[in-house]
DNA sequence: ACGATACCAGACAGGTCTGTCTAGTCTCTG
DNA sequence: CAGAGACTAGACAGACCTGTCTGGTATCGT
């Protein structure tokens, strides 16, 4: 019970939790809909530290989506470490997207909905949202590499179009049964993909 | 010339006005961030008749969700009679998407959109939207059904997240691509669903 | 002990939002 | 001509928004 211990629980720092209340209220309410004042209050932190954390609003929500980029990636791939073959692997990433969709306060795609409320093309918003799809784009092309698909990009924005589709199917209509019918399409056009390079 | 013709072009109305007013900047710019103000400006219409005439944003709002639904269903319909059988009527409807996305001005699923900047659950964004997605569903169905698909609700649900996907890739990517993508799966799913049967 | 740093509480300014209300204009109909 | 209905222009209220600023507190390292 050392508080000194590197490891206890010290009280995170009023950044973190600003970012811990923004990405709470940001995805379960959107963007706009959440002012600061309600952020703040959650965070149980003073207005004047967030602006001399963040500087505005819009680099807070810029915080709050490459923090949600940055987790997402590691629960990506953490996830799919228990695959032990790339055919497994590429398929995982929808069973994955099935796990995150059955969570109860699944909302969709942070990024779409960021975006979907965004004016300014070129914004904060849209940087990072095109960066979360690029990286996505690049690990099915990736994978689908690994699994010997030959023409791999070609898979990969079929893929892509799946995920898109059953990220909307799971938040629209309330069941994360749209991903496990995605990876199955997923697992058909694999299979095609590989024997047409055969 | 007579200024009396029943289809002389009149001048339409306030209703009229605010609803194409609307049209535009919400799908253009998003719900919640195209004020009052901003419509009846373009709409050229006094502030007093936008309440008169809808009673509250949130109605009119849904009045131009329900326009859309409408607009969205007469033309789908109207596009898909170029096709003289049902097997590629169902594909028609990847090749309107791909019309559609290719336009201009083309921000996504209006209803998606306005889904994520909505914030009660219930309202009439949620509700104009799941009646949208279940006529989707419904008109699916109905294709597949009569392109001799025994399964006919199980392809729907595949093609809805083909569908899905690809109007988010044609927003998010900027190209229209992914319908056409989307179109060439669908294809396969279908030809895969009726030999299934066989 | 002391200064720096991080932080909290809240007032405040300036703007924007929805929605209401007054007052006047135009047009059609009987 | 008279009156009803649709409409316009704009002030106004009350709430909420972002962002700034003041002043006070606690906890560090030195």
């Amino acid at each position: 019970m050392s508080p000194a211990s590197p490891t206890a629980e010290r009280k995170p720092s009023a950044r973190e939790r600003l970012l811990a209340a923004a990405d709470e209220l940001f995805y379960a309410e959107g963007v706009h809909t959440v002012g600061i004042d309600r952020v703040i209050e959650r965070a149980g932190v003073a207005k004047a530290s967030l602006y001399s954390s963040f500087g505005s609003k819009e680099e807070l929500v810029r915080a709050y989506l490459e923090n949600r980029h940055q987790l997402r990636r590691t629960r990506l791939l953490a996830g799919l470490e228990r695959f032990d073959n790339p055919r497994d692997r590429l398929l995982g990433v929808f069973e994955v997207l099935a796990e995150v969709a059955a969570t109860p306060g699944f909302r969709g795609c942070a990024f779409y909905n960021a975006s979907a409320e965004s004016v300014d093309e070129g914004g904060a918003v849209e940087q990072v949202t095109s960066a979360n799809r690029a990286w996505t784009r690049g690990l099915f092309t990736e994978l689908a590499r690994d699994a010997g698909v030959a023409d791999a990009p070609a898979l990969a924005a079929q893929l892509v179009i799946l995920y898109d589709g059953a990220s909307v199917g799971g938040r629209m209509d309330k069941q994360a049964g749209a991903a496990v019918l995605a990876r199955s399409i997923a697992e058909r056009l694999l299979d095609a993909a590989i024997t047409a390079a055969a």
